[in-house]
RNA sequence: GUGGCCGUAGCUCAAUUGGUUAGAGCACCGGAUUGUGGUUCCGGGGGUUGCGGGUUCAAUCCCCGUCGGUCACCCCA
């Protein structure tokens, strides 16, 4: 039995790498126009690093070990504490909002299922040192321009967004005591998922009046336009829907307005979240959230570091490439190659003339490829045929009367052929740039 | 951590309700006599039927365990 990677890892073969560039790719061209600056950390970090915040059960997800320095270690299960760390270190230096995006590879030791490995890579954008909404919605408008820029459209995919901040003003205008609070976020997380008396159960073992659960339990339903008119006036409630209306005013400037759908049930399990939230899903629903993130003005400082606003999300490749694949949108990557060069003999004199022009061609920036042993002609052109070369160059033995060698230049699809010197040849390389 | 389903060649699948030496297509490699094209033809390598035990005259097939895959729950920092 061949050797198999660690369960839940991924061996990236040629043809998975080609997707896991392109991903990559895509993203970088996207976030760059936004113009995010990359930053990187160490995949392997102090266990505390992660203990401190989470308690010491977050370490039966980590993958941790003691190292030779009798240093307790884990491989990152995240990025935000680096992130926090790095941020804080130079907080007073760092020109804000600081803008910052990375592409970790991340580690989790749990069970695998659809859409969750031990090991992903994960794009993270974060912005610092911004509490405006503005902010949020530039945040969002990022995200969703990665959706387009994989050839999605808002048909694809919905951004779910909420406010934490506008929620809370929803639930003390009607008066539910905030030791409830984490209970109805639970609730309104799996509102979908559960049933609708078990839900109504646990808002009641919660503390919450029969009207109060029947409140929480239509809140899924809500359009912004239902929250605005119905709390615009209310105290606890209208600066929240004042400020979330500018959001998507912004959004909407920002031409994202079409993606977007209000739903009170979008949660995220973080619980430093603090202001606006955001997940992008596939529109069928069929798979899990390609995105998730929103506004967290605490954790920088309970991390340890200078208190700053803060928000950013995380975009992982595993739910995002099953998606674009299940979609038709991953490009069929081949594995191309300029050039095939060989010659119409086999002898040695043939072979050094063979090597001399691949040599020269790479010079030019070309792809080359030849074969490493003697080969029939219909062999070698079968094998170009296999490489994915464009075209093949035959080194003609016989010579002009200007001692020039001609080459055959063959184009494989479509067929066609032409014959010249080799100075000519190179020539119209590179006047073809 | 809990539960369902599934493990035969690199891939997709066969193999008579337990029966001879586990086959085929694709892929890969070689050949069709010094060669000018993808087709075609011939040949080859490749399997401890995931692994270990059990039942049986006999196990790819039935039973148990284990490992792996997959899906859901939990969780999602």
């Amino acid at each position: 039995m061949t050797p198999k990677p660690l369960p839940g890892f991924r061996d990236f073969y040629p043809e998975q790498f080609a997707e896991r560039a392109y991903i990559f790719e895509t993203w970088r061209r996207i976030v760059r126009r936004y113009a995010f600056q990359e930053y990187d950390g160490p995949p392997l970090e102090p266990l505390d690093l992660y203990t401190q915040k989470s308690g010491e059960e977050i370490v039966t997800q980590l993958y941790n070990f003691v190292d030779k320095g009798d240093r307790p270690v884990a491989m990152r299960p995240e990025m935000t504490p680096t992130f926090a760390r790095m941020v804080g270190a130079r907080a007073q230096a760092l020109r804000k909002p600081v803008r910052w995006f990375t592409i970790p590879q991340l580690f989790r030791y749990e069970r695998t299922q659809k859409g969750r490995l031990r090991e992903h890579y994960q794009l993270n954008v974060d912005i610092v040192g911004e509490a405006d909404v503005m902010a949020d919605a530039e945040l969002l408008a990022v995200a969703i321009d990665i959706m387009r820029g994989f050839g999605l459209t808002a048909d694809d995919v919905r951004a779910r967004v909420s406010d934490r901040r506008l929620l809370n003003g929803l639930l003390t205008h009607h008066a539910i005591d905030e030791a409830a609070w984490a209970e109805v976020y639970a609730v309104l997380d799996k509102l979908a998922r559960q049933p609708r008396d078990v839900s109504s159960e646990k808002l009641a073992a919660a503390g919450l009046n029969m009207s109060q659960v029947s409140l929480v339990l239509d809140m899924g339903a809500m359009t912004f336009d239902q929250v605005r008119a119905a709390y615009a006036e209310a105290p606890a409630a209208a600066a929240h829907v004042a400020r979330f209306a500018e959001y998507v005013a912004h959004a909407e400037a920002l031409g994202v307005a079409s993606w977007i759908s209000f739903d009170l049930t979008i949660v995220r399990g973080l619980a430093y979240y603090t202001g606006i939230v955001f997940e992008l899903f596939d529109a069928r629903g069929e798979f899990r959230a390609i995105c998730g993130g929103g506004r967290y003005d605490n954790l920088l400082g309970a991390l340890g570091g200078t208190d700053m606003p803060a928000l950013g999300f995380g975009m992982g490749d595993v739910v995002l490439g099953e998606f674009i694949r299940e979609r038709g949108l991953m490009p069929a990557f081949t594995t191309g190659l300029d050039f095939w060069v060989m010659s119409a003999d086999l002898t040695p004199d043939a072979t050094t003339r063979v090597l001399s022009l691949t040599h020269e061609l790479r010079d030019a920036g070309r792809s080359v490829e030849y074969a490493f042993r003697p080969m029939s002609f219909k062999k070698q052109l079968e094998a170009a045929e296999k490489a994915g070369a464009s075209q093949v160059i035959v080194i003609k033995a016989v010579e002009t009367p200007s001692d020039e060698l001609l080459v055959r230049v063959m184009t494989l699809a479509p067929r066609g052929e032409r014959t010249m010197t080799v100075s000519e040849f190179l020539q119209d390389l590179q006047s073809n740039g």
